[in-house]
RNA sequence: CGGGAUGUAGCGUAGUCCGGUCAUCGCGCCUGGUUUGGGACCAGGAGGUCGCAAGUUCGAAUCUUGCCAUCCCGACCA
């Protein structure tokens, strides 16, 4: 082994870095706390932005770009959110350099001072709340349905590949409406978006739920949020939509015209995710062989190795293969032939498990008598000999058969991973013992949640959506709690 | 931002305590050949400002100081 991966069970951080540095989906950089995406990593984003982009435009919305910097008086404007991002923003104080007349190189030019400090965007609701000011004046303007691709930087104390960097990739989603209710079915609308992407698409099964005030988006009413559970036990938010009431309308004096001629502030959504999807991806499917990633995002969906003693043998195999190949293609399946003669097949094999590739064919001599190839999946790694003769459409089953595979395994691993408990003594024990989320009641207030993050690290991830009603006592106070919420240690 | 650890060739490492042919070994890389059904073998070869910068010294990978980066644990967070 040349690529030794350290196993889940002796460390779960190294392991996941191992499969992020050594899958080749991401580096360090020279810069303190940001990443380099590499082109395999990339492409993983790249497919999800794709699925992404044509919900997104399927919905109604229109992409639109937004400045990087923000004048520092607009973050300010909105009290809840100058105060859940002024501890973690970067500012721009110069716009120029010049060479240092002591000799020590490029410095900053005193003299270059900006008037007004721009920051960094954290996120973009200031910039573009005072940009929807001037674009709504009528009910007419309305809904104004808007997402944006972009990167943010948010300065983080303690980073990790891809789950939080300081700066990252993601898409924002900014919507206007006339009423309440319309600005809510947004939130709900595109949290069903997010979910159906997870689920349908990652093989991530995710709960659907909504935020306590203590874990609410800085600006926010409030919070929805998809919950994924890692195979490690903890709790990753993977994806968050937030219903903003008036606070931007009002903080940015965002109004517009009703049909009765009155002036109304109107509505407003915000929603994202990022590339922290991949690190959700990465830690809900893979082991400790490589990455494991669902079909339909996998950035490579088949490799071909053959297998030969000669060059006739290689020319009859290439023969096959290229068809093969031009068949796959066809059928829109992503596919590389890797005939590259460096490297012997069970290196290939190795290599390809590590990358997460969900179908490898292995085509040799002997199989060509036969007629057949070898096909092993990823996932469960087994191997099965396949007839030539249609096998197009028997890797499409097969990579459908996958992608369906890992959703049920990671489903099965949460279901099993959500515990009811109706004592502290429990839950304790839960958390410190097999994690996952654990169910139970809370007696609705914010000091007591505080109180139980401090003692066990655990916090609300969210309170499902139509989740049932069931009488209980707080495990905390005891007081009295109409139904369970979801705790778990997070990321 | 606090505590701990690390930084020597693309990767992993020996050497650091006790300063002086010490820059070691493996993998990878290049050339040629033999190979190819689970990370091949032989022969030859290239590659290093020992994280960066000052300092101590006749002499620094080794000692001192500062800085940078990464990992782990905490506080904060998507």
């Amino acid at each position: 082994m040349s690529k030794e991966i350290t196993a889940r069970s002796e460390d779960y951080s190294q392991w996941y870095n191992d499969l992020v540095l050594k899958g080749g989906l991401a580096d360090y950089s020279a810069v303190k706390g940001c990443m380099v995406i590499k082109p395999y990593g990339f492409g993983l984003w790249e497919g999800m932005r794709d699925v992404l982009d044509k919900k997104f435009k399927d919905t109604g919305h229109q992409n639109a770009y937004f400045p990087l910097f923000i004048p520092k008086s607009f973050l300010s404007k909105e009290a809840a959110h100058i105060e859940g991002f002024a501890k973690e923003c970067a500012v721009v104080t110069h716009y120029r350099l010049k060479n240092d007349p002591n000799g020590g190189g490029v410095i900053v030019d005193p003299e270059a001072k900006l008037e007004e400090e721009l920051i960094v965007r954290p996120t973009s609701e200031t910039i573009i709340w005072n940009t929807y000011k001037s674009w709504i004046q009528s009910h007419r303007d309305l809904p104004l349905l808007i997402n944006q691709w972009a990167n943010v930087v948010r300065w983080e104390m303690r980073t990790r590949l891809f789950l939080r960097t300081a700066e990252f990739l993601w898409q924002e989603g900014h919507t206007a409406h006339a009423t309440a209710q319309e600005a809510v079915a947004e939130t709900r609308q595109m949290l069903d978006v997010y979910a159906d992407f997870a689920e349908n698409w990652m093989a991530m099964p995710v709960i659907k739920g909504v935020k306590t005030p203590n874990e609410r988006f800085a600006g926010a009413v409030d919070t929805y949020c998809i919950e994924a559970l890692m195979q490690d036990g903890k709790a990753l938010q993977a994806g968050t939509s937030h219903f903003l009431g008036q606070n931007f309308a009002k903080a940015f004096d965002v109004q517009f015209t009703n049909k009765e001629n009155k002036l109304e502030y109107v509505w407003a959504t915000s929603w994202g995710v990022s590339t922290r999807l991949i690190g959700a991806l990465v830690m809900a499917h893979s082991d400790d062989d490589g990455l494991i990633l669902p079909p339909r995002i996998a950035p490579l969906q088949v490799v071909i190795v053959p297998i030969y003693k000669n060059e006739e043998q290689k020319a009859r195999i290439d023969e096959k293969v290229n068809a093969l190949v031009a068949e796959l293609k066809q059928a829109g399946i992503r596919v590389k032939y890797d005939d590259a003669d460096h490297a012997r097949p069970g290196w290939k094999f190795a290599e390809y498990e590590l990358k997460g590739v969900p179908v490898r064919i292995a085509l040799g001599a002997r199989d060509l008598e036969n007629n057949v190839a070898e096909v092993a999946r990823r996932d469960n790694k087994t191997k099965e000999s396949l007839s030539l003769d249609g096998l197009t459409g028997a890797i499409q089953l097969l990579l459908e058969d996958i992608q369906q595979n890992m959703y049920n395994k990671a489903k099965t691993y949460r279901d099993e991973h959500i515990t009811p408990v109706d004592t502290w003594e429990e839950f304790v024990a839960t958390l410190d013992g097999k994690a996952g989320f654990v169910a139970a009641h809370w007696d609705g207030t914010p000091e007591t949640e505080e109180a139980i993050k401090e003692k066990t690290k655990a916090t609300i991830r969210c309170i499902p959506l139509n989740n049932p009603q069931s009488p209980g006592q707080c495990i905390l106070t005891g007081k009295p709690s109409k139904e369970r919420v979801l705790f778990a240690r997070a990321y």
